[in-house]
DNA sequence: GTCTATACCACGATAGAC
DNA sequence: GTCTATCGTGGTATAGAC
């Protein structure tokens, strides 16, 4: 289900804002550099969304249907598996859904912080959500005490990777190994 | 050394921007914004800087410069320590310098990506020596094989309590210490 | 050192032709 | 479904008085 390269012209805009976002924050995008990239002008988005901010809710929760949809394989696959595989399946699941399925979900993960609130309030949920099932996942685990702190600097130090990993170099086997050791501990 | 609630304009004028910058990122916020809350008009603030980039990359300078300032002072407290107590250490000084002396350095690391080109440029250099001081300590605690890699994610863990981390709630030293926990190993 | 006034441009958004 | 044309607003930045 590769979300990349939209051929219908609702899709191109959701990609073409995605990456942008991505790259410049909320605020640093311009309809006009929209609407550039997609090969229209900048009024013919108004066909298609309402305003800025629906096309940027729109691309925030795509990606996090990136993420669910990534977290649902991971569970499926990892059911039987012992502890340390379902925390190891599900990490490569997110870094999966940060690189592997468009700019989706790296550009809500690094956006949303920064968005208008009237488009974070409208994602929350969604959100809360998908963070509810790795809280828990990591409570299931009995790893830590804390298991919703856990939660946070896994996902720090996860979501991070959007800002230095290198897709064209790095290995994303070997990048979930080394936080799914750093997370799960050195001795198990 | 604090460096909140500056007196004179210029500092007023940064610590401003500083938590603005934090909030919304470099282009989500706007000169009028900030002379509004520093009690001036926005032509005023030429007088202090050359332009919204100038003042933009001083903040960033700025939060470098606290981050060093508690770098040097966790190294100075930790070189006689155990190895587990210097990692410890300088945890704590980096939440320390994201969270103890003014927004400056957590609207560095949230915002740096997303900046101007033109500022992220300026300022690369004194991130990078900042990082190279970790990676030194990483790879001098010997914990890993890839320190490089063991940073990175590292920074992640740290950097996104800005993010979540409630000053008034939470304590700094306890997550220093799930954070230190977290990367050192559960049985060293 | 701060002000008023303003230039100039880019922004999001709308109207209406095709 | 996309276009041209345009509106009103707000952005950075400058000039010059006080």
């Amino acid at each position: 289900m590769a979300v990349i390269d939209a051929v219908d012209a609702r899709g191109r805009i959701l990609d073409v804002t995605a990456a942008l976002v991505l790259e410049h924050g909320v605020a640093g995008v311009a309809q006009r550099q929209i609407a550039e990239q997609v090969g229209i002008k900048a009024a013919s988005l108004y066909h298609h969304f309402g305003s800025k901010n629906e096309i940027v809710e729109a691309v925030f929760r795509r990606g996090i249907d990136v993420m669910e949809h990534a977290w649902d394989e991971a569970a499926a696959a990892a059911t039987a598996a012992d502890r340390r595989t379902r925390l190891a399946t599900h990490v490569r699941a997110h870094l999966s859904a940060l690189f592997e399925n468009g700019p989706y979900t790296a550009a809500h993960v690094t956006a949303f912080r920064t968005a208008p609130a009237e488009v974070r309030t409208a994602v929350v949920p969604m959100r809360d959500a998908y963070e509810a099932r790795w809280t828990h996942l990591l409570s299931d685990l009995n790893l830590v005490d804390q298991p919703g702190l856990h939660r946070l600097t896994l996902f720090g130090a996860m979501n991070s990777s959007v800002e230095w990993f290198d897709t064209e170099r790095g290995n994303l086997d070997e990048l979930a190994e080394v936080i799914t050791t750093q997370f799960w501990g050195r001795t198990p």
